[in-house]
DNA sequence: ATGAAAGCGCTAACAC
DNA sequence: GTGTTAGCGCTTTCAT
């Protein structure tokens, strides 16, 4: 009825009746239900978006992204976190789904069969982040990690470092910090180098962790003369290891590691990163999701490219 | 019709019959829509969860506490960011409420008197959670900030203190941290001090502004001997320049921060902090939304008790 | 400019 | 154990 009309600021309404109305809703704190709204109109404000966690803070930072990207199209953001577990995807992916939802945002681009054809069936617009090492669904946004690691192998090489030795996670899942490794392991061999030793570690707090691998690493293959951590985090821990050790960085052993997180401004030496664009990633995924609300159609996969920040713990 | 009842392992249904809609349904890809359901049964599986902020480590780690702890009782949280604006959340309080969820945390005891209203009149279970200096409106579960401030200038005090300063966001909508100022300058008035000096920052990286901030407060006013960080991250900051500086810590300057992070575990001296118990407010906020949600009803206020651990920054 | 009526896709209650 | 029916609270369309 008229009041349906005022509430929405549809069609023509006469000033009087819309005060009228307006008034009478604020009176009585009426709220109105989108669950009839959605039903009847079939259309939902709901963006879902999947992540694999919120305690590395690259993903709420891509979540800020999307969020303020977001606000001013009248899309909400519904977050879903699968603790990197494929089936815990797969269930938070058909949850979503079942709410209809005007486009969802999902990490990376491996998941399972059920997942891929859920989301190629929904009819909505699909923005997978983070990766473009591998086929999209619909859309995709993201940096080629295969290509960052090899970037930085090819710097830390060029910089005259020769026995080499990785730390990263353990998590089988984490398939872009694997791209990374494997891109990075490929322009080793390129220059007819291999892995001088690497090491890996699940849980904790990851600057203690970069810590401990860093002393576990150089007591083993005491030559290393470069470390590359799969994140910044633990590359933090590793570089605040060796200033207290007196190790020279970069001059003995040069040090990088991924992300470009704030964190590393307040160092006491600038950790070399790359970038991962995480609010961009954000932002351009919520703007495809926007865009195609106004009825564009078709899927697009938008390469990012990550910069090299060398920081002060590669030689030159 | 029968289908619904498969659908929902509700009532008896012929195990024949059973298979023969769940074989259909898959190879259909049917996903149901709970918008339809949602309206019917007048019963939602959505908690909303409206925090201030994702850059802030500490939210994401409440909605891990929560996510957890809804994970198996078949709720789901809707997390919705207000950036500390009080009409930003008013407007996110609206949006969640239309979509009549079968409960809401709210961080803070601090919101617009329509706020305060919507939630009351929502006739759904309302926590608010992280502080519990002040009037709930339902059901609150935090630690009192006041208090917290307190016991840290008692404990910095009994130390042998004197010259205590203190190191803070701007931000004038973050109650919390202006409550545990006002804790600590009160315990700082009955043993008969002042603050010696005081600073303030918003935005940037908090490690850097720490540092920034404790090179501010040390050349304006030489003679502190004592530097209170309204949380662990500047307090970081400030750690790692006053080693660098060669400044005997906690000899000369002592430190103390506020949150408990793990960050502090990979820093080369453990900051003084104080937890704030952030999981297991989550934790708590959540099993108060899943109980009422199988029938309980009257709001409770728990108080958690955050420790103290002095680290190495306090001298003793 | 306003009202009336027909669904949206389910669930709940009841019949069979 | 299975089918039938009447809504849930809106939006949409069509009349007025």
């Amino acid at each position: 009825m008229t009041v349906s009309r005022v509430l929405r600021n549809r069609g023509d309404v006469s000033e009087a009746t819309r005060e009228r109305v307006l008034e009478a809703a604020r009176s009585l704190g009426y709220v109105p239900n989108k669950i009839a709204g959605a039903l009847a109109s079939q259309r939902v404000n709901l963006v879902g978006v999947i992540i694999p966690s919120l305690s590395n803070m690259v993903f709420p930072e891509v979540l800020t992204g999307i969020s303020d990207t977001l606000e001013d199209t009248g899309l909400q953001p519904v977050v879903g976190v699968t603790n990197y577990s494929p089936e815990r995807e797969e269930a938070v992916i058909y949850e979503m789904l079942s709410w209809r939802p005007s486009g969802m945002i999902v990490a990376g681009l491996e998941h399972t069969d059920a997942s891929r054809a859920m989301l190629a069936q929904a009819g909505i617009p699909t923005v997978e982040i983070m990766d473009i090492d591998g086929t999209a669904i619909d859309s995709a946004v993201g940096i080629s990690h295969r290509r960052a690691g090899r970037q930085m192998a090819e710097a830390i090489i060029a910089a005259g470092y020769r026995r080499i030795a990785f730390c990263g996670t353990m998590m089988p899942y984490d398939h872009r910090a694997k791209k990374r490794l494997a891109g990075f392991e490929e322009a080793l061999a390129k220059a007819g180098l291999t892995l001088a030793d690497r090491e890996f570690y699940s849980g904790g707090s990851a600057l203690l962790k970069g810590r401990e691998m860093t002393e576990a690493v150089l007591k083993r293959t005491p030559d290393v003369d470069f470390l590359y951590y799969s994140n910044d985090m633990i590359g933090a821990g590793g570089l605040l290891w060796c200033l207290e050790k007196g190790i020279d960085v970069p001059g003995k052993i040069g040090l990088a590691g991924f992300n470009g997180v704030e964190l590393l401004d307040g160092l006491p030496r600038r950790l070399a990163t790359m970038d991962a664009c995480r609010l961009e990633i954000g932002r351009r995924a919520a703007e495809i999701i926007a865009g195609k609300h106004e009825g564009v159609i078709g899927g697009e996969v938008i390469e990012l490219t990550p910069t090299l920040q060398p920081g002060d713990t590669i030689r030159r």
